[in-house]
RNA sequence: GGAUGGGUUCCCGAGUGGCCAAAGGGGACAGACUGUAAAUCUGCUGCAACUUGCUUCGGUGGUUCGAAUCCACCCCCAUCCA
């Protein structure tokens, strides 16, 4: 099966420029391509994973990733998928960022030394900033702004959106300056494609025809579905935030829960489109009914945080997980809170303390509810007291496990 | 710059002097049912205290026994005009 195919046979093309063209330059590991990643924060997460996924499966059949760090677009922001203005970044902060997503990419992707008798495949990363920041701006828009019609750029599903709620100069460039990227990219390194997420859609067609008509050359654009969860919505949010791929700001264990516990109706589409299981085992899965999906939800949680995560810690994000949910067993390795010495009041604390303290409730007021609920439980006994006491001795050694709802837990212990 | 309409708790959105911690919906959270799913039903949703206190309605001052509600100034947003 050749990459086109398995691509598609993934569900993870959604718009192409020219099928047949990109169809050949990326069976024959012709193409070099792109993909922009704006450091926004100083973490990539699963958004961003799924252009990474792509990056790996085309490196794999010869093509060579351009990694391009939006460290120059970051400071206008892009206005697509988005109903308000963005915050203004420091540029100290977007070079943080910027840092940050080369680490983590690095993981995933081969990068090259920049040798000249190096493989092609070796994939190479730029910032846009070495572009962008220092441009002059009369010779700018003479230059390039010329060739944009403002009248197209309105009907541009992306500005279309924001008409409504207000779009500032600003963010209106945000295209003009993506188009130059491929622009700049195309000249630089024969970068003859781009991809991204579907709602680049626009941004990325601004390239290819600045492309035409500033060197009357063809360049190619592609982008990929994005994760929609069976509502709609984007997949990889939670109400916390986004899922990240830093450990340090999403637990290996939060990671591998969010993947155990998607909607029946989206495993199929994620094990597809986010995992590099061959497509036969997953199109078994497919076949799947009721409870036994439950098994298939185990997999992709387990292979997706073997790919970020490493195996290690995926086999204990399975392990914690199995023990809390289906042993009743104590784990390790689930997520735990030290108690301090400030921590007791005349040698006791309160149940609602240990919930505030460990993280499992905001405020006294919330844990006091989620008790008077019925809740809460400690090492498997359900607290019917909101004034139930603890001493420090009942927290050493292995900690009590306290439960809130059915999913949060965390190992409360006192050294 | 001018005119008009707006800024309310996580979101949408009522509320035009006390009965407002603020209707209603959504979301989130908890319980029941389940498969760590969905749907459904119930509860709950500012903070702290066991029934009382404290902080909130763009900002700052003011009027009043009392203001989300009235007044002044300012900031921000939308629409129309320039």
């Amino acid at each position: 099966m050749t990459v086109f195919e398995e691509l598609k046979e993934r569900g993870l093309l959604a718009q192409l420029t020219d099928e047949e063209e990109i169809k050949e330059l990326i069976n024959g590991g012709k193409a070099t391509f792109y993909i922009g990643f704006d450091p926004t924060a100083d973490s990539l997460h699963v958004g961003h994973f799924m252009a990474l996924c792509l990056m790996k499966r085309l490196q794999m059949a010869g093509n060579k990733p351009i990694a391009l760090i939006g460290g120059g677009t970051a400071m206008i922001g892009d206005p697509s998928g988005r109903s308000d203005l963005r915050t203004m970044m420091t540029r100290e902060t977007i070079d943080h960022n910027g840092e940050c997503f080369k680490k983590q990419m690095s993981r995933f992707i081969q990068f090259g030394e920049g040798g000249e008798n190096e493989d092609h495949s070796r994939a190479i990363m730029v910032n846009n900033a070495d572009w962008l920041r220092d441009l002059n701006y009369i010779e700018f828009i003479r230059d390039i702004g010329v060739h944009f019609s403002v009248n197209r750029m309105l009907t541009a599903e992306c500005y279309r959106q924001r008409m409504e709620k207000g779009l500032s100069f600003l963010e209106f460039n945000y295209m003009i300056m993506q188009s130059y990227d491929f622009l700049q990219l195309y000249e630089k390194y024969g970068c003859n494609m781009q991809f991204g997420g579907d709602d680049q859609w626009s941004n990325m067609l601004g390239g290819t025809e600045l492309i035409r008509r500033k060197l009357g050359k063809d360049a190619y654009a592609m982008t990929i579905t994005l994760l929609l969860n069976s509502e709609g919505k984007k997949m990889g949010k939670t109400q916390k935030g986004a899922v990240w791929l830093d450990p340090e700001k999403t637990s290996p264990y939060e990671f591998y829960q969010y993947w155990r516990n998607v909607a029946d109706a989206d495993v199929i589409k994620c094990l597809k489109m986010l995992t590099f299981l061959p497509l036969e085992q997953i199109r078994e899965m497919e076949g799947w009914e009721g409870s036994q999906l439950n098994r298939a939800k185990e997999i992709l949680a387990y292979e997706l945080t073997e790919l970020v995560h490493g195996k290690d810690e995926a086999e204990k994000a399975k392990e914690s997980a199995r023990a809390l949910f289906a042993g009743g067993g104590s784990a390790a390795d689930m997520p735990s809170c030290r108690l301090t010495e400030g921590d007791f009041r005349d040698g006791t604390v309160d149940i609602l303390d240990v919930l505030v303290k460990s993280g499992l409730c905001p405020s006294r007021s919330e844990a006091r509810r989620a008790v008077e609920q019925g809740g809460v439980t400690v090492e498997g006994e359900k607290v019917a007291d909101i004034r139930t006491l603890y001493r420090p001795e009942q927290f050493s050694g292995q900690g009590l496990v306290v439960r809130r709802g059915k999913k949060s837990y965390k190992r409360v212990y006192w050294e």
